[in-house]
DNA sequence: ATATTTCTCCCCCATTTTAGGTATTGAAAT
DNA sequence: ATTTCAATACCTAAAATGGGGGAGAAATAT
C-alpha cells in the first residue's frame, strides 16, 4: 500500500469543516493533515506537511479563500488547490481560476463526488461540476475566442466607425475623428446595425466585443 | 412521462456508432432520432427532428466535427452540441469550445457517464472529463488577462441594470425584466454614468466588458 | 435613535440616436 | 458599357437617451 495522500482543509463553518476531515480520514488512501478556520496563518499550518491537496473555502473570514490559493500557488506550486464554495458566479470562478485553483466544486457536492474529486486532482486533473464548467466554457469564449468566424462583411470604413462606437465614442466624435460628416457617420452606423441585426448602439458593442469584430 | 430528449449522432466508426444508437434507446428519456457516418448532409440530416441534442464526433471524413458543430450553432443554436472524440489535444478543445460545443468527453468515457454527460447537458452544464477541464483552465489561464481591480461601488442594482445594458437591452427592456419602472432604470443608470465616468450606453457596455465588471 | 444608503418613481428638457427615405460620386466588377 | 458597391451627404420624423432636479420608503450602518 502506498503512503496516504495528505489533505489540508480551509474551511469556516465548523459543522462543514468536521465533516469533511472525517470524510477524508475514513476515505482509503487519504489523510487529512490539517483543519483550519481561516488562512490566517496559512503558509504555517501548510509547512512541512506534505501535503499534496488543499481544500480551500472561499468565503472565510480574514484571507480570502482566492488570495490565500494565490499565495499557496506562489510558494508551494506543487500543491493543487480544490475550490470549494457556494459561490458559482462568473467572478468567483474566474478569480478561481486565475488564481491557479485545481478545480471547483460546489458545496451541494455528495461525499463521494469529494473524493472523486480529489482523485481527480490528484491524478492531474480537474473536477468541476458541470455548471462551473458550462461557465468557464462561456468565460472562455466570452474571453479567448479568435475573431468571429461569422462573416458580417462590414467594409472597411464600417469596421472604423464600429471600432469608434466601441471606444464609446458619439457619432459627432466619430465624424471628426474619421474627418466625414455626421451624417455619413449616420449611414455608416445604420448600415452596420443592418448587418450584425441590432437596433442600438450599446448592442453593436458588445457584438462587436464579445465576437471580436473589431 | 415527459417526451424523450431527441439525440442525433454523428460519428464514422460503425461499431461505436452502433453502440450509441443502442445505448440511447435504451436510456430512460431518450431517443435516437438520427445516426450518421458524416457531416456532409448535416442540415438535412437535423431538420424537423426537434433535436436537443448532437452527438458529434471530431474526426470524420469531409466536414469535421468541429465545422459542423459551428454550422450548427450558427443555424440552430438551441441545440446542444456534444463533442465526444479520441483527441484530448489543446488545440481540438480550443476549437471545440470557439466552436460553441457543449461538452468535450473522451471515447474512453463509460457508457454510464455518456448517459450522465447527456443530462448534463439537458440541464444546462458542460460535462468534461477532468483531464480536458484541467486542459481548458490552462488554456483559460494562458489566454486571459484577469479582471480590473478597479472598485466601482455599484450597487446590487445597478450591477443588474448594468448587465442588462451590457446584453443590448433597451431602457423599456430593462425595466420589464426587472419589473420596475423606466423611471427607475434611468435613474440607475444615470448613477452608474457617474460611478464609471461615462456618458452613453455604448461607453458603459464597453467598459462593463472589457474590465470584466458584470 | 439617527444618519446614510439604496431603491423606487416622478418631473422637465435638451440632445442624441434610430429609422425611413433620396442622391451623387468614384471605384470595382461583370 | 453597365451594373454593383462603397462612401459621401442630406431630409424628416419619431424614439430613446442623458442630465438636472426632487422625494418617499426601506434597508443598513453608525
Amino acid at each position: 500500500m502506498s503512503k496516504p495522500i495528505n489533505v489540508i482543509i480551509f474551511e469556516d463553518n465548523r459543522h462543514l469543516r468536521e465533516s469533511l476531515q472525517f470524510l477524508l480520514n475514513i476515505a482509503p488512501g487519504y489523510q487529512c493533515v490539517g483543519v483550519y478556520p481561516n488562512c490566517n496563518n496559512l503558509l504555517e499550518n501548510i509547512k512541512g506537511k506534505d501535503c499534496s491537496i488543499c481544500l480551500m473555502d472561499i468565503e472565510m473570514p480574514g484571507i480570502s479563500g482566492i488570495e490565500a490559493t494565490k499565495i499557496i500557488k506562489k510558494n508551494m506550486p506543487q500543491i493543487n488547490v480544490l475550490i470549494q464554495t457556494v459561490f458559482s458566479d462568473d467572478e468567483s470562478i474566474f478569480q478561481a481560476i486565475c488564481a491557479g485553483a485545481s478545480g471547483y466544486i460546489l458545496k451541494t457536492t455528495s461525499p463521494e463526488q469529494y473524493i472523486e474529486a480529489l482523485n481527480d486532482v490528484q491524478s492531474g486533473g480537474a473536477p468541476m461540476t458541470p455548471t462551473i464548467a458550462s461557465r468557464v466554457l462561456q468565460l472562455f469564449k466570452n474571453n479567448v475566442s479568435p475573431p468571429s468566424q461569422d462573416n458580417y462583411k462590414l467594409t472597411e470604413k464600417e469596421k472604423l466607425v464600429l471600432q469608434q462606437l466601441t471606444a464609446g465614442k458619439s457619432y459627432k466624435m466619430i465624424a471628426d475623428e474619421l474627418a466625414v460628416s455626421v451624417e455619413t457617420v449616420k449611414t455608416h452606423i445604420k448600415n452596420i446595425y443592418l448587418k450584425l441585426h441590432v437596433h442600438s448602439a450599446p448592442e453593436a458593442v458588445a457584438k462587436a466585443i464579445q465576437e471580436r469584430i473589431v
